[in-house]
DNA sequence: CGTTAATTTGAATTCTCTCAAACTTCGTGG
DNA sequence: CCACGAAGTTTGAGAGAATTCAAATTAACG
């Protein structure tokens, strides 16, 4: 029933984008000092415009948009691991906040740094190209869930893909890990009102699919919460291999194979 | 009443991303020939391995993800002068599909070319990754509508959207614009039935917002349809000018100025 | 041990969907 | 030019689902 706390350190990225970064891009980008923000404070304000990336080294933060209404939206969770700010760095204000929702512990990102490297040799500026795609996949898939898929099916969604995405950075256990959402915190994840996110989760307990008590998530059975949850953490995955890249379709422009192209 | 269909070139990619491509970038990335795809033709396949990247010249296309149980979300909906499939090329496998709406003409890019570029000093790269930018802050926009907004404020604030992003690459009249969208596709991208997008469109025209008829969203009361949906198009807009590169903040490690840090 | 925050439950209201059917539009072929 | 069929749009009625409001219970923390 224990669920471990998991701290990343800045020399496991190469372990976690599953590329291998040479020390001397890693040191360029990364040679400034941690810094450290409190629970509940903002990484990054909505609107903010100049403004930083960072690398998450410990602790969880959220993407965060806050409506006129007063109501807010989270858009994503971002966990160690993740990198934060930079899938909208070309943007002059900043279109989202980012928050803490632990004590986080930030590693500052030079985007100079980043933007001086070419986008096709270096392999660090290849893991941060890869990390905005699958930031991408991931609240594609939020959407998706949000739109189509009904407060329980999401819900266990969601849980799958925590754990998943967990079990990247390295947990102690998959089907038992610590994760501090509140469940105000957690419903507004997943566009539910607080209350009903509560009447869910104890649907899914009744289920014997999954428990989450004491900010822990208990995982009892995988298998028909994949299945229940229609769950394929393929869009998690799948980082495209460098020598995949000879394998795209060449520049004479000839068919990709699916047989829908016409030439003009 | 009259609206007016758009058709965008290659060359007038200049303008449509606000940043000046000088002709040999472009050429380097544009050189072959531009195919067309049929209405209703699949463009990219979803989970598709190899594949490449395009730019829309003309028609309207979506990206859309095909669930289990048959059903469908449309993610976003591609008009010309938007890229396809490079915000997810460094993915394996397509995360969502790419479908052509109406009759599309596609300039394919070499990814190739695209990679060898610097990310830093290429304008076409800058580009490029300013729309990939683009396209996650209209994704996160479109999760908090389906997540936060009633249908009413979420159809107002998608078709002022459309609006906006027309606007962006040259219609006639952006308060009468034609939209090849059926109102099933729309209730897909809105995440609503086809019956309720009905009624909720008849809402908003009795209201004297906007009305939608034989393809044709003609925008009445835009200050009241703005106020009303609580549109705020800066997502949408907002380049990072080249030269604000040099105002983020410095290696240094210092405060960017919202307070909330501390060094280690 | 007291105070505050978070979780849990109930009941009523509001909203959205489903199902069914009628109507309209538009392209095709006779 | 009209008949026909298919696809898309519009409306109604009833069922089901989620939200709101309110209150009780439990957990967290100084």
């Amino acid at each position: 029933m224990a669920a471990a706390e998991n701290k990343t350190t800045l020399d496991q990225l190469r372990r976690i984008r599953g590329i291998d970064i040479d020390t001397s891009e890693r040191l360029a980008l990364f040679r400034r000092k941690i810094v450290t923000v409190e629970a509940g404070d903002t990484i990054i304000f909505e609107g903010q415009e100049k403004r930083r990336g960072y690398f998450l080294c410990s602790g969880w933060a959220s993407s965060v948009r806050h409506l006129i209404d007063g109501s807010d939206q989270i858009l994503d969770v971002r966990i160690p691991g993740d990198f934060i700010g930079i899938s909208d760095m070309r943007l002059k204000h900043a279109p989202h906040a980012t928050e803490a929702i632990t004590r986080v512990e930030l590693a500052p990102i030079s985007f100079r740094a980043l933007l001086s490297m070419s986008a096709g040799a270096g392999q660090l500026a290849e893991a941060i190209l890869f990390s905005i795609n699958c930031d991408m996949a991931i609240i594609s898939e939020h959407l998706v869930g949000v739109a189509r898929r009904n407060p329980q099916v999401r819900t266990a969604h969601f849980l799958l893909e925590l754990s998943e995405r967990l079990t990247r950075v390295g947990i102690d256990d998959p089907d038992c890990f610590h994760c501090p959402l509140s469940q105000y915190l957690m419903a507004d994840v997943l566009g539910l009102t607080a209350v009903h996110l509560n009447r869910t989760l104890r649907q899914l307990r009744e289920r014997g699919f999954v428990s989450f008590k004491s900010a822990t998530v208990d995982i009892r059975d995988r298998a028909g919460m994949i299945e229940f949850a229609g769950f394929d953490p393929s869009y998690l995955h799948q980082a495209q291999s460098r020598s995949a890249i000879s394998g795209l379709v060449g520049p004479d422009g000839r068919s990709n194979g699916n047989g829908y192209f016409r030439a003009n």
